[in-house]
DNA sequence: TCAAAAAATGACCATTAGTCAGTTATGGGA
DNA sequence: TCCCATAACTGACTAATGGTCATTTTTTGA
């Protein structure tokens, strides 16, 4: 027969509608004032079938942080499958990151929708966290790839271990995203606005930094190289 | 007589109090949960004198968020009367930040809804908005003022734009304290939980990271030190 | 053709931000 | 001390919106 299958394919097809359907009312309203009658409306449904679809407002917004996350992801793994230096790699994670967002702000908002989430207990009841949280994840593991990747090659220091640099990475560039993301849709973010910014040279002063560091040569001699994380194994 | 004057401290009094109330408030159940009944309730005053106080919910958050700038940016003027080289003024203000939202969670929430709301046309309703952004813009004069003490006394690299190096600064130890944050109130954030996390000693992962850069020698001389805004007055 | 199952509907409910007409408290002049 | 004008306070009310559910419509398979 197949039946079910068709049908789960058309119920699918259709929370896609809905999802796009919210994504325009973000993208035209921002996310504070997404209401689930107007999504039901531009959808061409009742608010009814919006809820056989979606547990709650919550889950709605978490079904477009899954695309987001989904999206992001793709295009960090791709990144992985060219042929070079380690350190490029790792500056090119921080470039696709910083031009999703850039291209993609309503899917930024989601993404932050979901991390607001994680301080409350609301999150279960979402059909879609765990895959948001699986996708963030894998796209952390690339940061981490990358970062071994340029150990081996000799591109970046190895004296650093990969996973915790790739914690330091992964927050340091989500800052750099989140200002480049305010300068770009937060009409009351003034802080860069004395300044004609750049933003992709921006970033590329961020690489700079964590690059070279801030030091001077004699600084440099002061800092050491220890783990910034305890050991869960010694007494 | 001094009525006039003796009213006015009554009622900032007063709001202080309200204020006190919403931060419990938000303490319990967090930023999301706050209603303005609660808050009301736990004042001992009727919902109608809160709005005689608070022009809306924003503005009373935006009251809390303006005691925590008042608060955050203290404790950062206060790290630039020490006689102490550039570099470390610089890593006592990226601490001073971190210790502060570590144990202010409820202000650090008040002042991502005042980022939030930037985002917004609501701003311009409440009467805190212009105080929070002063306050925010001197704590950022503070991180640009002990880089250019750094740059005199040698020990940060001269060669950045030291309001462009601040704005990095700045964007990344945003980044850090978030993480920091979410690790310290967030149950469903996952991305550190098979590390033994010591926030404090992450920091200073950060500090050596921004000190000494990741590449290797050899890589650094890839890099230039051309400023990453654009010019604004040539042609 | 028809009956059972699935899907869709929108009137309805509950919560909560914000309002306002009416009440109470305050302060200064007679 | 009384009185009234002003300020402060109150809580019942309205509007907006997330979420529900009894009813209707559509689909399916015999």
């Amino acid at each position: 027969m197949g039946v079910t299958e068709r049908k789960e394919r058309e119920k699918e097809f259709k929370k896609s509608l809905m999802l796009e359907a919210a994504e325009e009312v973000i993208l035209e309203k921002g996310l504070d004032s997404l209401n689930m009658d107007e999504v039901a409306l531009k959808a061409e449904v009742s608010k009814g079938s919006l809820y056989q679809y979606f547990n709650n407002k919550n889950d709605l917004v978490l079904g477009i942080c899954n695309k987001a996350t989904l999206l992001l992801n793709e295009d960090i793994q791709k990144v992985l499958t060219k042929d070079l230096p380690g350190i490029d790699l790792v500056h090119m994670i921080g470039a696709t990151f910083m031009s999703f967002v850039s291209e993609h702000p309503e899917y930024f908002r989601a993404m932050r929708f979901h991390d607001n989430l994680k301080e409350t207990a609301q999150l279960e009841d979402s059909t879609y966290h765990h895959s948001c949280r699986d996708n963030m994840e894998n796209a952390f593991t690339c940061m981490v790839r990358a970062i071994q990747i340029g150990m081996q090659d000799g591109s970046i220091n190895s004296s650093y271990n990969p996973k915790e640099l790739a914690i330091l990475l992964w927050a340091t560039s989500h800052g750099m995203v989140n200002m480049a993301y305010q300068h770009q849709n937060a009409q009351h973010f003034n802080l860069l606005d004395d300044l004609g910014i750049n933003l992709k040279s921006m970033f590329e002063g961020y690489m700079k930094l964590i690059g070279c560091g801030i030091a001077t040569d004699e600084q440099k001699k002061n800092y050491d190289s220890q783990s910034f994380f305890e050991k869960n194994g010694n007494a």
